[in-house]
DNA sequence: TCTTTTTTTGACCGATTGGAAAAACACGAA
DNA sequence: TTCGTGTTTTTCCAATCGGTCAAAAAAAGA
């Protein structure tokens, strides 16, 4: 069997055969029901009956795609990543530095939203001390890590922010962003079992940058406003 | 056999026998292997035999003193959650904001350091939706959380801090200190796979109060101190 | 059409699981 | 000693696990 390596999401590339496009779809498929599984009930926890109850298909098909529960779930925890890692993209030199933390926080908050499953799986990984993806967090993560520091760090240089520990920021926005995907089950029990609406969604968007962005701003009015969506 | 629900760590009532002793002890070693084991595998990774390794009993000795991995499982829980609830004393009405919020930042800190694990354990169960301590979350957590914010609220309506969403303010707090705990491995990782030096956990703690404090305070000075240790 | 390749599916396997059952052991009270 | 109670340890089991295999079915190529 050749191997594809599709790394991608529901895309395929343009010109593909019906057999093709198909054999994308039930792999995409499966992937964001394996995604659901996994966050759910951790790596050990998550059964190839599981996903493929899930997915509604035989087990035995689930194989056929991914040859291994450790090859499946890498696809899922990359995946992840990388959409993490695209939404970091406004961390640039050129950007204004309230606005570039800001957007990052909304886009953050918003896959937090959208994407809980794999914020889900991701901290799972981290937390049993990443047993399948260890490489990648000593390449990509921390060649990109030290990029956006660096970033920061050079918005404090300029005096465009106030001296903050770049490195702890980043941490902060991350733990507090992947709190409202992570914990989305206590939020919601401390919320009389209701998911948040829009509005709250909105007002959690606004509290989170004015708690983290307020000790960056170099001067701030009696409000403390940081820039809205 | 007559149950004992005796929920405490180390201590045992005096007068105990030497044979209750050595029951006491001996549950609460088991507690603690049971503990590092749910905190790196989750639940349905941790096996009895690995919790009796860890111990360094055999594996039906697990299964006498708690009757199932459930029952087990529960009591590492509640213990975690005991130990924040207590280190949440400071937020109090009396107290200076800044102060006890400062306060209980560092405790949090400080137990994400000496207890790691507890907090691993906490964060798969609440991922997973807490399946086994739900009735934890509806009751004793939402009464507490309920307390805390009105705390909070107090302050801002006595115009001691600036008016912020003292939930989303707590919550932000609870995610970051907690992220220190069950992303060791990450921050590790980002750190040249070395753990943190005392000096750099005293550093996180300014910088975490720096950056979730800040936007607190009523007024700051062009440094924006917050209280040391 | 016939052939070849890809996809679907159910039957099956050795290993491990949580936990029940009971035998073996320790030891103070009688 | 003998007994009874609490503890330790071994043995055993049904269920489930990840994964293989081969046959059936479908699709593609000739």
């Amino acid at each position: 069997m050749t191997e594809h390596f599709q790394q991608t999401g529901l895309g395929v590339a343009k010109g593909a055969s019906a057999q093709k496009r198909n054999r994308a779809e039930t792999k995409t498929r499966i992937r964001f029901a394996a995604e659901r599984v996994f966050a759910e009930y951790g790596y050990s926890g998550a059964s190839f009956s599981m996903i493929a109850a899930e997915a509604g298909l035989p087990k035995s098909n689930i194989v056929y795609y991914y040859s291994s529960k450790k090859a499946l779930y890498r696809v899922v925890v990359e995946d992840i990543f990388n959409v993490w890692r695209a939404a970091a993209d406004t961390i640039h030199p050129d950007n204004d530095p309230l606005e570039a933390l800001g957007d990052y926080i909304d886009t953050k908050l918003d896959l937090a939203r959208t994407r809980p499953y794999g914020s889900k799986v991701w901290a799972n990984e981290i937390i049993q001390r990443a047993p399948i993806v260890q490489d990648y967090l000593e390449g990509e993560l921390r060649r990109w890590t030290e990029e956006r520091i660096a970033v920061i760090d050079g918005w404090s240089a300029a005096g465009l922010i106030r001296p903050v520990s770049a490195r702890h920021l980043l941490y902060a926005i991350w733990a507090t962003t992947q709190h409202y995907a992570d914990f989305t089950h206590q939020i919601r029990t401390l919320n009389d079992n209701k998911d948040l609406s829009a509005a709250q969604w909105e007002e959690t968007k606004q509290a989170v940058k004015s708690v983290l962005l307020c000790g960056v701003a170099v001067s701030r009015g009696q409000n403390c406003s940081v820039p809205g969506t």
